[in-house]
DNA sequence: ATCTTGAAAATGTGATCACAAAAATAATTA
DNA sequence: TAATTATTTTTGTGATCACATTTTCAAGAT
């Protein structure tokens, strides 16, 4: 029986039950603070969050073909175990998708949205500073976002979300474990790039920025974090 | 009200209601029987369906964050409209996703599978020549389909089948008002770099085939198509 | 002690119902 | 006739229930 700890979450007037329950379950995954094997049941998910089975079922739907949670044989449902290959897939794919997407967003980059990266970088450099984690990851996620939407006709964002949220709870188990998650970043050097509107500029620092954040686990540290993990 | 024509589909044993309406609505819309711009109704796809809201509303969950479907404000439900720009977008990032996919394929190749996608490619050739588009689609998709999952880990798949799904109204379009849609592929190149276990070639051979294939759509064709379709 | 068997509880699933909001239609007014 | 208002219908939403399957757990047998 998951006795499911779940942040509560403000629900803005008019938003429907499942896409509250969406919205909750899928910052869960996202922060990692539910464990990948554990499995999910939909009336404990319905009780932790007072409503019933019908809404919880869609969020589960939707969250399943985000990649977020995976269907069983059973029509159990989990959050899906890392390997250290899947972990390699989602993150060549991160780097390839992320690159595009920057490339397709410079023609429509903006003063007004380079000011708002500054303003979204400066953000992330303080929850580092204070050693928030969770609060940086959130915040370089919403650098990202930030950068990759002002093409206004991307259709990338969903995927990128996407990667995020199963690369998630992988990071949730690796900030308990290591003792400080160093944060590196290439995000002053992507808003230079982004000034001179030189694509391959921008590509490169995007690239760099993956490589060398989530993408410096190497092979044995992420399979050593998993057995450390019990997983 | 929408008397909706939906295909009668097989259903194996054992395969749940909304499973079942979710692949049933799907293959609609892969095939462009949905038009763009025509709302759908919870209550008329479970009547067509003969089942109820209950099932039907976790496939359009599925559907819509799969980017088939989209919600709008009044929560009404519709298949996306197709414009120049968003299709460049999705075509661009179909390029760009398929050559990883194929490139991420490239190691894991056996002999058996290269035989697979020849008995594939053959199937589409007759398909083609008897002047099946909508045949044709579904096996050029499955020559992709085969080749991008002999990666075992990969995890690009539901990406790669959200853009096709996401171009498949507007190809149902083009089939309708495009006299011959004569197709163009590069198969037979793509198989005889994977012979050759040569990944550039192959990223190559895909590339081509996508650019020369879908991507041969000028931006004007597109919006003569589109006018002429009264969207 | 280990395995097997049976009952009880838990779980996913799908249909149905009531409610509120939205849309469509009819009636009324300017 | 055109615009506005009132009424009816349609629609999305969420809770509840019954059913079948699975899982869990305890009692019994080897």
């Amino acid at each position: 029986m998951g006795n499911l700890a779940l942040e509560p979450l403000d629900r803005p007037d008019g938003m429907t039950t499942h896409e509250y329950a969406h919205r909750r379950l899928r910052q869960a995954i996202m922060v990692g603070s539910i464990r990948p094997g554990e499995s999910l049941t939909i009336r404990g998910i319905a009780e932790a969050m007072e409503s019933s089975p019908t809404p919880v079922r869609e969020a589960l739907r939707r969250l399943s073909s985000e990649g977020a949670l995976r269907v069983l044989d059973n029509r159990r449902i989990m959050v899906p175990r890392m390997t250290a290959d899947r972990f390699s897939e989602l993150v060549s794919l991160r780097s390839v998708l992320e690159q595009h997407a920057a490339r397709r967003a410079v023609p429509h980059i903006t003063e007004r949205c380079i000011d708002r990266l500054e303003e979204v970088d400066r953000a992330q450099d303080e929850a580092i500073a204070r050693k928030d984690n969770a609060a940086a990851l959130l915040l370089n996620q919403e650098f990202h976002r930030t950068l990759y939407s002002a093409n206004p006709e991307q259709v990338i964002m969903p995927m990128v979300e996407s990667i995020w949220l199963q690369l998630g709870p992988f990071l949730g188990i690796a900030m308990e474990h290591v003792a400080q998650l160093y944060f590196v970043d290439r995000h002053q050097e992507a808003i230079a790039a982004l000034r001179k509107r030189d694509e391959d500029a921008v590509a490169a620092a995007i690239k760099a920025d993956i490589s060398e954040g989530i993408g410096g686990f190497e092979r044995a540290a992420i399979e050593n974090l998993l057995r450390l993990a019990g997983q």
